[in-house]
DNA sequence: GCCGTTTTCGGCCCGACTGTTTTCAGTCG
């Protein structure tokens, strides 16, 4: 059994303890564990094979054990058990926005809800506000959670389905016969969110392409097969088409398939103007029915006067433009900003982050850990500042000149505007970002007066994860967007894109209004362990997809102009309000 | 359930907000 896969199983082990109202300290024992085992970056089965487990801080005796038989069996019978004892549904109601496993048991035990669809019921009957500690708010609430789960319901983050895709591409390519492959659809336009997996490949042998697809790892069921599509649903979720065709169709066939719709539409009534057809097979001249020798996508695109457009463009009006940016890609990246150590939430230490940081050829790591204000993410008091900036300037001693800890904050951003750091302290990092992690509920004026107050401070650089969104699960604060964008570009403060899956904030289109404007941007991976550093990449697929230039990232700066930028945006800032005299 | 240890059991991150109350419990970050 998978690393992940364990995390998954103590992860339910702590849902369904707590929906039985068991000591909520065993149950976030079992949350622990998991989240520790998602940031391990070492296989789970040595570790198990050599006895090491135990040793882990967080995984006692009891962890220890039930890993252990995961791991060598695949299944573990306390997990069955108490599985049986509560209804799955009621894992699902945990979902909801505002409902917690102390109400949920309440539903259940009282009015013997077992899932979303006796909630609902109930809910429309008038029986939840009858009930003691439960009124007409909190059932108007539970509707509307779960009306939005439901719109949410069969979509699927990035790492769910990239690495689907990569895993069943590698099994594909392996097939004897097999010319090329590749992911298309959503998959491909590195979409926010996916709802299935397209692949296309083109063989000799379509029947062996398929024996070995529908052969491999994680497939739940086969729901379709014919002579040139087979399609199939993953145990992880996501449903999987595959198309074989034969060589010659392929680039037509994977244009067709990576979409978006509009795009297909916009270039396929550009190929009419111009007298050809474009269907799925291939690049047809109207006038004596030939079909255009077109080796690659980019030989279609230049039949009709185009260059080749990467998928994450394709979403929109991309056709229409004659020129494309140069996309910043991943070797443009030189270092990352914003991330997490044990100094506050994070769990690997300063050094095991810079050490990670430099194995992935990046020349500096900005640490910014939480402030003050988020107790609850161990944030940092002022004295804490003080030593961590020791810790740093020691680390920097040993590194020399290819590699730079930035010392940098999460700063909370208040309710007023305010960073919770006086300007004295807040003076002393080489880098602040400030972020809102409480107060989502202001009114959109209100949100926007509060971030607008924040990129009015001079030592504020970058603002963290703009719209406080988590994919799938809570939606944006209200907030004018736009307006935060256009003073942040007039200010010099960069907007971040947290690379984070589940935030990928903000997003592309945001993201695009900003840079058309001159706003900076960072690709932030927001890592909370040295795996949490990989992430970098889903942040890039929504940089590509908001049309944004190396240039326009301020971590695709080499450590110097980074530098530079930092100190004279300051030294502009306090100027400016200096002649206003406000700070 | 984990940890640290006064080696047998008590403390475990904590403050703010919401909706329900009339002083608080549940949820969240």
């Amino acid at each position: 059994m998978t690393r992940q896969a364990v995390a998954d199983a103590l992860e339910e082990i702590g849902l369904l303890l707590e929906l039985r109202g068991e000591n909520p300290f065993k149950t976030r024992a079992y949350g622990n564990g998991a989240r520790i085992l998602r940031s391990l970056d070492r296989d789970l089965a040595a570790l198990v094979r050599s006895g090491e487990l135990g040793t882990i801080p967080g995984i006692g005796a009891a962890l220890s054990e039930k890993i252990t038989t995961l791991v060598n069996t695949g299944e573990l019978p306390y997990l069955e058990k108490l599985r049986a004892e509560v209804p799955p549904g009621l894992l699902d109601c945990l979902k909801i926005q505002g409902l917690g496993p102390k109400k949920a048991q309440v539903l259940w035990s009282c009015l013997g809800v077992t899932g979303l669809d006796s909630l609902e019921a109930a809910c429309k009957e008038g029986r939840v506000k009858a009930l003691d500690g439960f009124g007409a708010t909190t059932e108007r609430k539970l509707l509307e959670g779960i009306e939005r789960l439901r719109s949410q319901a069969g979509r699927f983050l990035q790492p769910v389905v990239q690495e689907a895709a990569e895993r069943l591409l590698k099994t594909i390519r392996a097939v004897p016969g097999v010319l090329r492959a590749e992911a298309a659809g959503s998959v491909r336009r590195r979409a926010e969110t996916s709802k299935d997996i397209d692949l296309v490949t083109s063989a000799t042998d379509a029947e062996g392409v398929m024996d070995a697809f529908v052969a491999a790892a994680g497939i739940e069921e086969v729901t379709g097969r014919g002579p040139t599509k087979c399609s199939v649903r993953l145990v992880a979720g996501p449903a999987v088409d595959l198309r074989v065709v034969d060589d010659v169709s392929y680039p037509a066939a994977l244009f067709y398939f990576t979409g978006s719709k509009a795009h297909n539409v916009a270039v396929r009534g550009r190929a009419q103007r111009l007298g050809f057809r474009l269907n799925e097979y291939g690049l047809v001249r109207n006038e004596d029915g030939a079909a255009v020798d077109c080796e690659d996508e980019a030989a279609i695109y230049a039949a009709l006067g185009l260059a080749w457009i990467p998928p994450e463009l394709r979403e929109d009006q991309a056709a229409a433009h004659h020129s494309l940016p140069r996309l910043v890609a991943a070797d443009d990246i030189r270092g990352v900003l914003h991330c997490h150590s044990t100094w506050s939430d994070g769990t690997a230490t300063v050094a095991e982050m810079a050490d990670a940081a430099r194995k992935l050829g990046l020349s500096y790591l900005g640490l910014c850990d939480h402030s003050q204000s988020a107790a609850y993410a161990g944030g940092l008091s002022v004295e804490r500042v003080v030593a961590q900036r020791e810790e740093i300037d020691r680390l920097n001693r040993t590194f020399g000149s290819e590699f730079r800890i930035l010392h940098g904050i999460e700063s909370d951003i208040l309710a007023d505007g305010r960073l919770d750091y006086p300007d004295e302290v807040l003076e002393r990092f080489d880098l602040v970002v400030g972020s809102v992690h409480s107060r989502f509920q202001l009114s959109a004026n209100e949100q926007t007066a509060r971030l607008l107050r924040a990129i009015d401070n001079p030592y504020l650089d970058i603002v963290g994860h703009l719209t406080g969104r988590i994919l799938l699960s809570r939606d944006p604060y209200p907030l004018h967007v736009e307006r935060v964008l256009d003073a942040a570009a007039e200010a010099g403060v960069a907007v971040e894109i947290n690379a984070h899956p589940e935030r990928l904030d903000i997003d592309a289109k945001a993201l695009r209004y900003g840079l058309a404007r001159g706003m900076q941007t960072a690709v932030n991976p927001d890592a909370h362990s040295t795996e949490g550093l990989q992430d970098i990449r889903y942040g890039l697929g929504i940089a590509r997809k908001g049309w944004c230039t190396p240039d326009d990232v301020l971590n695709a700066w080499p450590l110097d102009r980074l530098l530079d930028h930092l100190s004279s945006r300051r030294a502009r800032a306090l100027a400016r309000g200096g002649a206003r005299g406000s700070s």
